[in-house]
DNA sequence: CACCATTTGTCAATCGGTTGCCAAGCTCTG
DNA sequence: CAGAGCTTGGCAACCGATTGACAAATGGTG
């Protein structure tokens, strides 16, 4: 099987398309001596040719290695047959499982995924999705910095479904806050905790909600609350936040995701301060390293990869992603270490 | 701004290409009483074009919010503007700095992303590569399942580069396996360790290349060396290793991934066996979880971030992107709690 | 056997850009 | 002021598919 045209440099090498370059429709026509829109036709319109016409094409076809070109195809159709995913932080282990989700439903159905990023900005978000639209039949925006109004104007361009934060304009699939930050609530009052800090990011939507509702269970407990705000979502963020949750001398503390109660037992453990006796923390989304911590983690388990399958689905489906319809998933609480009744230290 | 159709039952709204439908370079050209190969000429090839002529199409464009049509303009010119980049596991945490540092590189260049998952499985690897190649200008393989002469034939048609593991007929960008494994094992050598197992994945390239040279360094030293395969590097493959880590009677282990020594510490916890002291375990990677974990993880940190940024650099520049050339990268030993002199047992 | 209804394949336009070639218009020089 | 040389814009072909309209072929019926 030895090439035997190791003496190229003489030869048109240099560009890319080389003389045997990816055969079209053309050339399968030319072999079976018929004209390219009955090869068109017998690839894709099952029943639209005699089988034996169609017979003879795929054989063809497969002899010469045919593969569609998508690019081509689009041109007419203005169909893609590719989805995108535009998420704030690709490294943000929570995306991992949401992005699988959406990645295995996609190349179930012959598409294909492109994966963009934000960095966290609103006007990045927006300029990532007016870039992509053209090349995609839909977007999935994942914890959007992006009012609801804007999504609502983009998406009057191509379909947009809104993954893990709620847009009422748009298609969205959500975990049931109520149902995990109840639990959490229950759990923490159970223990017999009568302040708790919400560890939140701010002022973006995903965030608002689950801490207006944090307050209002707290509240209605009798748990006194207050929010401390982390700079970003991550480790590095939650570590930061010790001082001033330790300042603010609640003994239980939610967080907005685990990436932050990671970085807070992180800090913890390197400042000598022990946990959970000294306060408890919940995180939020159960990603994989939660349990390897130390305290391993309690948290509220947000089915990360089934909300990338319901919202891809909902994407792929065009009934659906054009009325904005809301998929709750359920939120379970995980009870494990880094939860503890307050006050009751060890030493 | 309140929608003033409401009553949309009769309108054309169920297809996708509502009228006002996206401008071309056509719709620019008629504004401005020019041709369309000018306003081409204008928007994409500098100093082509008279300066008055170009500013006024520019403003044409702008002010009709025109943006190009990426699937049109591949369709002539052969290129699409996006590489994609294929892995064995989404959710792998190692992927995560890897797919980011390609993303941001291929995003301030301007191109555009595809992630695809294999599954670990070579057919479906090869499977994946040949439907893609023709959407993209190229490909980045990561720890690919398929041998070098396959990726060589594949990467007759467009570009492609291996990362974090070495294809010899492409470019590759590695992490420097010598300088990390002579760091581990002199360190568990100098522990006074005398036996190692090295926790891998059988008979794939990238595996082989770390058992071999583990083995080589290890009886360097007189040390004696194991390979124990896990059935998939990940938690649960780990944790599933404990009893035959045990059995083996080694005073250290080598996983193959952080992984893989997560789950093995957290199958020691659960299982009551103390560590470090039972045995030390050291990790690869170094994923943001190593120092998470109880005990803390020593473990090789791979440049995950600067192997998918120099890996997309290389696929992006038409000069290298031909040649086999080779990047490796530094790879450094992270010493933490998990490993520590042999039999020192604390009780 | 004439005629109609289906099936099956062909023609040609189209999607939205890019680009080689050509010609008109301009400037500059001798 | 004629001619050379350069700049700038236009024409038309082309990339690889899809698809509406139509015609040829086929089969069935009275």
């Amino acid at each position: 099987m030895s090439r035997d045209e190791p003496n190229a440099s003489d030869e048109p090498v240099a560009t890319e398309g080389r003389a045997g370059r990816r055969p079209t429709i053309y050339d399968i026509a030319q072999k079976v001596g018929l004209n390219p829109s009955t090869v068109s036709r017998a690839l894709n319109k099952p029943g639209r040719t005699n089988a034996a016409t169609e017979e003879k094409i795929r054989a063809a076809a497969a002899e010469l290695g045919y593969r569609v070109n998508p690019m081509a195809r689009s041109l007419p159709t203005g169909l893609t047959g590719t989805f995108a995913i535009v998420l704030p932080d690709i490294t943000n282990p929570v995306h991992f499982e949401l992005i699988r989700g959406a990645e295995q439903v996609a190349r179930a159905s012959g598409f294909t995924l492109i994966v963009s990023e934000t960095e966290a900005s609103a006007d990045l978000e927006l300029e990532t999705i007016e870039t992509l639209q053209p090349s995609v039949d839909g977007l999935l925006v994942v914890a959007s910095r992006l009012a609801d109004e804007e999504l609502a104007a983009l998406a009057r361009e191509k379909p947009i479904v809104a993954a893990n934060h709620s847009a009422p304009s748009l298609p969205s699939v959500i975990p049931d806050l109520v149902m995990g930050l109840t639990a959490a609530m229950d759990h923490l009052h159970d223990l017999g905790h009568g302040s708790v800090a919400y560890l939140g990011l701010g002022d973006i939507q995903i965030n608002r909600a689950r801490w207006d509702l944090t307050l209002d269970l707290a509240t209605t407990r009798g748990i006194s609350a207050v929010e401390i705000t982390v700079d970003a979502p991550t480790v590095a963020g939650g570590a930061d936040a010790l001082r001033r949750v330790r300042a603010s001398g609640v003994t239980a503390v939610l967080a907005y995701n685990d990436l932050v109660a990671h970085g807070l037992l992180r800090a913890a453990r390197s400042g000598g301060v022990q946990l959970p006796e000294s306060f408890s923390v919940i995180g939020f989304d159960d990603i994989f390293s939660a349990e390897l911590a130390a305290p391993a983690l309690t948290t509220l388990r947000s089915p990360l990869r089934e909300i990338g399958t319901r919202a891809m689905q909902t994407l792929i489906d065009p009934e659906r992603n054009r009325v904005p319809s809301k998929v709750v998933l359920p939120l379970e609480l995980v009870v494990r270490e880094s939860t503890a009744a307050p006050s009751v230290r060890t030493r």
